[in-house]
DNA sequence: CGCTCGGTTGAGGAGATTCAACGTGGGTGG
DNA sequence: CCACCCACGTTGAATCTCCTCAACCGAGCG
């Protein structure tokens, strides 16, 4: 059996930040770096399928994700699932719901996952002496919070086959704008027809002849637990969306 | 006609503030008022029906709601509605969606409304100044995000009756931790079966026939252009939900 | 008095769910 | 090494939920 989460002392320093040179994301103030250092308790990996964090539990740490895919979601307790965002590079995550009280969703892996843990006391020092940090974490509880938003159109609104579009169009364009895809093979984005089922609010069965649909239109091709997009502008257009396109966005 | 929107100079001084009376609202230090004050550059007063923010404006002003209600909703392009959340009094209008770009989604009046008006601008200085309002902010931010996960696990995975029974359960609860039902008079929230149905993602027909259900089972008493909650505890049970409390909460 | 708005109801059909079965590939244990 | 199992994707059929269309009612209002 091999572990399925391990948290070491940190090895990536922060002025090393494989994020912050990437394009898209702003960069830190030498003296922001000096905090963020000290904010930073260790780094977290969890294999795919593992669970970061639980509804109901309390936990003392917020991460960042450094690489890989992952999710949030809450479930009903009959067990019916409801994917309620996908995390990325830069994202972060513990933030949603109360700030300091416990969890009201988990998150789980989609791929393996490596996370940087911060100190969730410490956000205190944060916002006193960081006032630049401060927005920079309402900016982002702001940005989840749009995309909830749009979230919450697609499945309250959309059709089965203008959800899916949105979806994987959503999806593939934020992968690619982290920079998420492994350079140079094909865009791959590490689902399951369950996943995408469960972020829908639709059927496994219903969510397999939709994507049909999409497949047999030539805008996706389906592979085993993954999808590839293959025309993103038709996606776009069938779902009636457009990303947004943000300047450099701050991360933490 | 009657004017559907006026702005006029701060009437009610902050130190008066008619929400920091209530019950479950936390209250300001001095050194807080004295800013909140400074922040504050007027009141607005809309009619129901009008508009307060439209989705793809650029807003130089955040409000505060001080009475009525209102809610935020999108719309695509061929008219579909979704409605994302509803705004009380106490509740930040205006942060949603990013910080300072334009506005993604609307919002209007359901009864008669009065929001306290604050400068966008200044957002930097309480940021740099107030490290506890700064923190609020992210609360603030924080708890709309747990509203619009529970409405995307709604939508996404509760029957018809289960979403029913939620959102009159939930806002009945918001409603009266607020204060905003009149004093001594029934428990009535000030909605159209139209608005249900856009906020449930259901067509207007079979949200009248869901509601019809829930009066049959005596949880509810549907009224002109309104809703009496009668047994929220069955409404609680029948949706598998109960609202979380909280302690005092922050506004500003 | 006629108009509009909000609520109500019935009928027919599209869309989504559930049940059930099958294929395939990777992994595991005998 | 092979047999089995399990996870994931696929497909068909029956059923039910929900939507659209269409009509009607009552209250409030000009």
């Amino acid at each position: 059996m091999v572990t399925t989460k391990s948290l070491i002392p940190p090895r990536i320093p922060c002025d090393l930040c494989p994020i912050g040179r990437r394009p898209h994301f702003r960069n830190f103030t030498q003296e922001e770096l000096g905090f963020v250092q000290s904010f930073k308790i260790g780094e977290l990996s969890v294999d795919p399928g593992a669970t970061v964090i639980s509804e109901g539990e309390r936990h003392p740490q917020l991460y960042t994700v450094l690489t890989g895919w992952g999710y949030r979601y809450k479930i009903l307790e009959d067990g019916r699932r409801q994917i309620l965002n996908y995390v990325l590079p830069g994202d972060l995550v513990g933030l949603q719901g109360n700030l300091m009280a416990e969890m009201m969703h988990s998150v789980e892996a989609l791929t393996r996952l490596t996370l940087c843990t911060f100190e969730r006391d410490k956000l205190t020092t944060l916002f006193r002496d960081h006032p630049s940090l401060a927005y920079d974490l309402t900016w982002i509880a702001s940005r989840e919070e749009s995309m909830l938003d749009e979230h919450l159109l697609s499945i309250g609104r959309r059709t089965a086959l203008e959800r899916a579009a949105y979806l994987l169009a959503f999806l593939d364009t934020r992968a690619e704008m982290t920079g998420v895809f492994v350079e140079g093979g094909p865009n791959i984005l590490p689902l399951t027809q369950q996943h995408v089922a469960d972020t829908l609010g639709l059927s496994l069965v219903h969510t397999n002849k939709t994507l049909r649909k999409l497949a047999d239109m030539g805008m996706v091709r389906w592979l085993d637990r993954g999808c590839e997009v293959l025309d993103q502008r038709r996606l776009f257009d069938l779902a009636g969306w457009r990303p947004t396109k943000e300047g450099p966005r701050p991360f933490i």
